[in-house]
DNA sequence: ACCCGTGTTTCCGCATAACGGAAGGAGCGA
DNA sequence: TCGCTCCTTCCGTTATGCGGAAACACGGGT
C-alpha cells in the first residue's frame, strides 16, 4: 500500500476534494497551498486531470471540477439509483404539498443529501445536494440514525452532540429516548430555528432494511398530521418501488446497499 | 507532460471510467482486463481508489462507483449550477403539463442530459441523466447545435449522419435548413419513433449566448402549439434566472457568428 | 474428497516515471 | 520601469510505482 500522502493518487484526489471545496474555482498556486503539493507537482497533476476532462477552467482562469466527473458520478449507485426511484414519488409529494422535500441517506455517521426540491417560501434551508450534516442535528438525520446498526448509534450517542446555536442542548438519554419513539412511531420531528418544522420518515430497501429517508419541511405555524399522511404514504410507495418487503412499521435494521 | 496511457493517472482514470461503464459492478480481473492494466497495478490502483472512496464494493463482491465522487460532482458548476437554477422552472412545467421535460447541455460535439422529469405515461425514451448523444438525432441536440460555434456545426455536418433505424436518413443540405429555420423560429420540433414528438427550445446564459436547452416529449397526437408558449415561457424564465440579458425572440448568436 | 478454474493478495528486485528546486516567462498594477 | 504573482519548462536524482511469479481463497464439477 503506498503512503496515502505521497502518491500521485492520493495528491490527484485531494487535488479534486481542494477543489470542489472552493466555489467559484483555484488557480493553479491556490491548489498548489491548499492541497499541500509542491508546485510543479501540482502543476503536473492539474495538467493530466485538465487533459482527461475531471478539471476544467472557468472563464474566470480558475480550475473547476469539470463534467467528465459529472458524468461518472450520475452513475453512482447508491445515489442516483435510489434517486431514480424516489423522484417521481418525490415529485408527486412536491405537487400535493408544495412544501420542500428532501431525501437523504446515511454515509458512515452523516446524513448525505441526495436530491431535495424547494419552493420559493420554503428555502429557508441550507441543506444542498450532496452536503453532510451530523446525524442528530436534523429529523431527516435522526430517521436514519434510529434504524442504523448499533455500532453507529454507540458512537453518535459517545461523541459530543453539537447543536446549532439557536437549538436547545441535547443529552445522550434524550437522544435515546427519541430514537426508541422514532422507532416506535416511525417518523421524527424537530423544528428548525423556530420557524420550520421538519418532519422525516424512513424508506426501506429491497432487503427491508432502511435505505434512505425522506422529510417535508413545514412551517411551524401548520399542523403536520395531514402531512405526516402524505410524506408516509410516499416513503410507503418509494419503499415498494425500491423492491421492500414492506412489512411492520418497525422494520429490522441493517446495512443495504444498492447495486 | 507524462504519457496519458502508462502514468498512474490515466490507469486511474481508465479504470474510474471502466467501472462507471459496467452496470452492476466488476470485479477486480474485469477491471483489470478491460481497462488494459496489468492486475498486480490495478489491485493497487483499485485498492487507493476504493480507499479514497472513489470506488466502493457492492454486496455482490464487485466495485461500483463509490459516494465520495457523487459528492465531488454534486458541485461540478456547468451541470449543477444551471440545475440548481432551472430545476425550479422544470417543476412548474412539469406541473402544468405533465409531460416528459429534459434540460440538455452541449459538451463538445454531443449532447449531455443533465436533468428530466418523466411521467409514467412518457417515460418511453432512454435520456437517463449524464447520458450523451450525437448533436443532430434530438430535438433538444438539435437546438443546441444551431446555436454552436461553427467550426462545431461544420465538424457535424461533415460527419455521418447516423440517425436512429426508424428515422428517415438526414442528408447535410437538409440539415443545414434545418439549423437555419431553428434559429429564425427559435425553436426545433422532431418526432420520436412515431409515437412522441420532441419540441425543444434555447436557453440563455449571462453573456447571452445559448447556454442550454430544453425539451419537452408530447404524444404524436397532441397539437404541440400551446405546449410550445409554456415551453418557451420556461426557457425565457430560466434564461432571465441566469441572468441573460434576454433579447427579442430571436435572440443574437451570443460570443459566435453565423453565416 | 479431489482437482481445476477464477479471482484476490503478497512479495520483491528493477527501472521508469514522478519529483521538485531553480530559473525563465508572462501578465498586471503601481 | 520595477516588483509582484502566477505559470511553465528544464533536468538530475531517487523514491515510487511496476508487474512477473507464486501463494492464497473460494466454489463448482466429477
Amino acid at each position: 500500500m503506498p503512503d496515502q500522502r505521497r502518491s500521485v493518487l492520493g495528491r490527484a484526489l485531494r487535488i479534486l476534494d481542494t477543489v470542489s471545496d472552493a466555489p467559484g474555482g483555484l488557480t493553479l498556486s491556490q491548489i498548489s497551498r491548499r492541497a499541500g503539493v509542491p508546485l510543479t507537482t501540482a502543476h503536473r497533476i492539474v495538467g493530466e486531470l485538465h487533459a482527461w476532462g475531471a478539471l476544467e477552467r472557468s472563464p474566470s482562469g480558475g480550475y473547476q471540477i469539470g463534467l467528465r466527473l459529472w458524468e461518472l458520478a450520475a452513475v453512482t449507485p447508491r445515489s442516483m439509483g435510489l434517486r431514480q426511484v424516489a423522484l417521481p414519488f418525490m415529485q408527486d409529494l412536491f405537487e400535493t404539498t408544495h412544501r420542500g422535500v428532501h431525501l437523504a441517506i446515511r454515509e458512515k455517521d452523516q446524513v448525505l443529501f441526495v436530491e431535495r426540491f424547494t419552493s420559493q417560501e420554503t428555502a429557508a434551508d441550507r441543506a444542498q445536494v450532496g452536503a453532510r450534516y451530523e446525524l442528530h442535528a436534523t429529523a431527516i438525520g435522526l430517521v436514519l440514525l434510529a434504524y442504523a446498526p448499533s455500532d453507529v448509534q454507540e458512537a453518535t450517542l459517545a461523541g459530543p452532540l453539537a447543536v446549532p446555536d439557536w437549538h436547545p442542548p441535547v443529552t445522550e438519554r434524550e437522544l435515546r429516548a427519541t430514537l426508541a419513539e422514532i422507532r416506535r412511531s416511525g417518523y421524527a420531528v424537530t423544528s428548525i430555528r423556530g420557524e420550520f418544522r421538519s418532519v422525516a420518515a424512513p424508506v426501506y430497501g429491497p432487503a427491508g432494511a432502511v435505505a434512505a429517508a425522506l422529510s417535508l419541511i413545514l412551517p411551524i405555524t401548520e399542523p403536520y398530521g395531514p402531512r405526516l399522511a402524505h410524506l408516509q404514504a410516499t416513503t410507503r410507495g418509494i419503499s415498494r418501488a425500491l423492491g421492500s418487503p414492506l412489512g411492520r412499521a418497525t422494520a429490522p435494521a441493517g446495512r443495504f446497499r444498492f447495486g
